[in-house]
DNA sequence: GAGTTTGAAACT
DNA sequence: CAGTTTCAAACTC
C-alpha cells in the first residue's frame, strides 16, 4: 500500500488535471518548458483576493504615506503589519531554477497553518460530487510563477492562485512603490508605461511583449474597460492616454483592482468557465446580454470564447446555440471555429492571440488523463516499493507529469494540433 | 483612418 | 435591481 503521503502527492496533482481538464497549450508549455512569463491563460485562471489587496493597500499607505484618509489599524496598534501570507507555509522547492527565480516562498512557519482552509483528502472513490475536499495545490505542481494564498473568508476557494505579480504585489515589503532603479529599464512608454514587470520583479518578464496594447482614453486603464487592467497586467507600449494602470501609479492602481473587487469579487475570475468535465467546451459564467448581434459577432463573449451560448446568457435573438442555422453558416465560412479567416486571426488582440494560441482541447481526452494518472500513479508505487522518501516520491511524479504533458504536446503537435 | 455599432462595465 | 450612461473594442465604409 502507498503511504497517505504519497497517495495525496498523487491525488493532489491528478486533482490539477480533472479539475482543469482543458489544459490550454500555453500551460502546457508553461509545465514542459517552463519559463518566466505567465501567459494570459495562467493568468486568466487567477484570483485575485479583497483582503488581499486591502492589506496591501495599507501597507503602501503607511510605508510611503500615501493613505489618502486610509487608516492603517494594524500600524495604529502597533501590530506586526507582515502580511499573513510572508509567513505562511506553502514553502517548496521550485522545479527549476527560473521558478525558484519567480517564486517568492516565504518560510515555513507552522502557526500559520490555519490560513490554508484545508479539508485533508478523502479516498476519491468515495467522493460524491457535493462532499469533494478541498485539495490545497502543492505549490511544486503550480505553474512557474505561481503562488498560493489562501482565500477570502466568503470565498468558496480554500485557495486562490495568484500569479507571482500579484503576489509580489501584496507580498514585498516595503511597498515597492518606485522600486530599485536597476528594476528598470532605460526604455520607457512616452506616457510613463515601463516595459517591466509592475515591481520590477527580479527575473520575471510576464508577457510584456505579447501584450496587445489598450487604446484607452478615459479610463485610465483603471477599470474593467481595460483589457490589460483587466487581465492583471500593466500596460506596457499601450497607445492609452493618462494612464495609470504602470508603476508609478501604484497606489491608484490597488485601488482601482479594490474597488473592483469590492463591487464583484470575481471581477478578475475568469470569465469562461470550464464547463463540466469531458465537456469539450466551457460556459459563461455570467452569460452574455447580447441583443443586436445575435451573438454571431464577437461582441458576443461567448461567441468570441469560441462557446455556444447557455441558459446563463440573457440575449435576445440568439443565433449561437447547437443546430442553428446562422450559427453553421458561419462556421462554414470559417469564422467561428476556424480562426484561419476570422477576425482572431486579422487582428492581434489579447483575446485572439489566446485562442491562436490554444490548444484544441480534444486532445486532453480522458483517456489521456487516465493514461496520466496510471503513469503518476505507477510512480507512486514504484517509490513506495524503493523505500524512497514523500519528497524523492514527488519528484518522481512530478518528472512523470512533465514527461506525459511533453508527450502531449508533441503529440499535438505531430497532429498540427498547435 | 474615421465613424458607427455593440455590449460589458460603471453609475444612478 | 432596473434603467441609463460610459467606455473601448469590434466592425463598417
Amino acid at each position: 500500500m502507498m503511504s497517505a503521503e504519497v497517495k495525496e502527492a498523487v491525488a493532489s496533482i491528478t486533482t490539477d488535471i480533472t479539475e482543469d481538464t482543458f489544459i490550454q497549450d500555453s500551460q502546457i508549455h508553461e509545465n514542459v518548458f517552463p519559463s518566466q512569463e505567465l501567459s494570459n491563460e495562467q493568468r486568466s485562471q487567477t484570483r485575485i483576493d479583497s483582503s488581499q489587496l486591502n492589506h496591501q493597500l495599507e501597507q503602501c499607505s503607511q510605508n510611503h504615506s500615501l493613505t489618502d484618509g486610509m487608516e492603517n489599524s494594524a500600524a495604529m496598534s502597533g501590530q506586526d503589519i507582515t502580511h499573513p501570507m510572508a509567513s505562511t507555509s506553502i514553502g517548496s522547492i521550485p522545479a527549476t531554477a527560473t521558478q525558484a527565480a519567480c517564486m517568492t516562498i516565504p518560510q515555513r512557519q507552522s502557526s500559520d497553518l490555519s490560513l490554508l482552509r484545508m479539508v485533508p483528502p478523502l479516498p476519491q472513490q468515495y467522493m460524491s460530487p457535493a462532499s469533494l475536499p478541498m485539495i490545497r495545490p502543492n505549490p511544486s505542481y503550480l505553474p512557474p510563477g505561481c503562488l498560493i494564498s489562501p482565500a477570502s473568508i466568503n470565498s468558496n476557494f480554500g485557495y486562490n492562485i495568484l500569479p507571482a505579480h500579484y503576489f509580489s504585489q501584496f507580498h514585498q515589503k516595503p511597498c515597492p512603490l518606485f522600486p530599485d532603479n536597476s528594476s528598470f529599464t532605460t526604455e520607457s512608454c512616452s506616457n510613463g508605461q515601463s516595459e517591466m514587470p509592475f515591481f520590477g520583479f527580479a527575473g520575471t518578464v510576464w508577457d510584456s511583449k505579447s501584450k496587445k496594447p489598450c487604446n484607452c482614453t478615459k479610463s485610465q486603464c483603471l477599470k474593467l474597460y481595460c483589457d490589460c487592467f483587466a487581465n492583471g497586467d500593466i500596460c506596457s507600449n499601450c497607445n492609452c492616454i493618462n494612464c495609470c494602470n504602470n508603476v508609478e501609479h501604484e497606489t491608484d492602481r490597488f485601488k482601482a483592482i479594490k474597488t473592483c473587487l469590492d463591487r464583484n469579487p470575481e471581477a478578475f475570475r475568469p470569465k469562461i468557465g470550464n464547463g463540466k468535465l469531458g465537456e469539450i467546451k466551457g460556459r459563461h459564467n455570467k452569460g452574455c446580454n447580447c441583443k443586436r448581434s445575435g451573438c454571431l459577432k464577437n461582441y458576443c463573449e461567448c461567441y468570441e470564447a469560441k462557446i455556444m451560448c447557455s441558459s446563463t446568457c440573457k440575449c435576445i435573438g440568439c443565433k449561437n446555440y447547437e443546430g442553428s442555422p446562422e450559427r453553421k453558416t458561419v462556421m462554414t465560412m470559417g469564422c467561428y471555429d476556424d480562426d484561419t479567416s476570422s477576425s482572431l486571426l486579422k487582428h492581434n488582440t489579447p483575446k485572439a492571440r489566446c485562442k491562436q494560441n490554444r490548444c484544441p482541447l480534444a486532445c486532453i481526452t480522458f483517456d489521456v488523463i487516465e493514461a496520466t494518472c496510471a503513469c503518476l500513479l505507477a510512480q507512486a508505487e514504484e517509490a513506495e516499493k524503493e523505500g524512497y522518501s514523500v519528497y524523492q516520491a514527488e519528484q518522481m511524479i512530478l518528472e512523470e507529469f512533465g514527461q506525459c504533458l511533453t508527450q502531449i504536446v508533441q503529440s499535438t503537435l505531430k497532429s498540427g494540433g498547435l
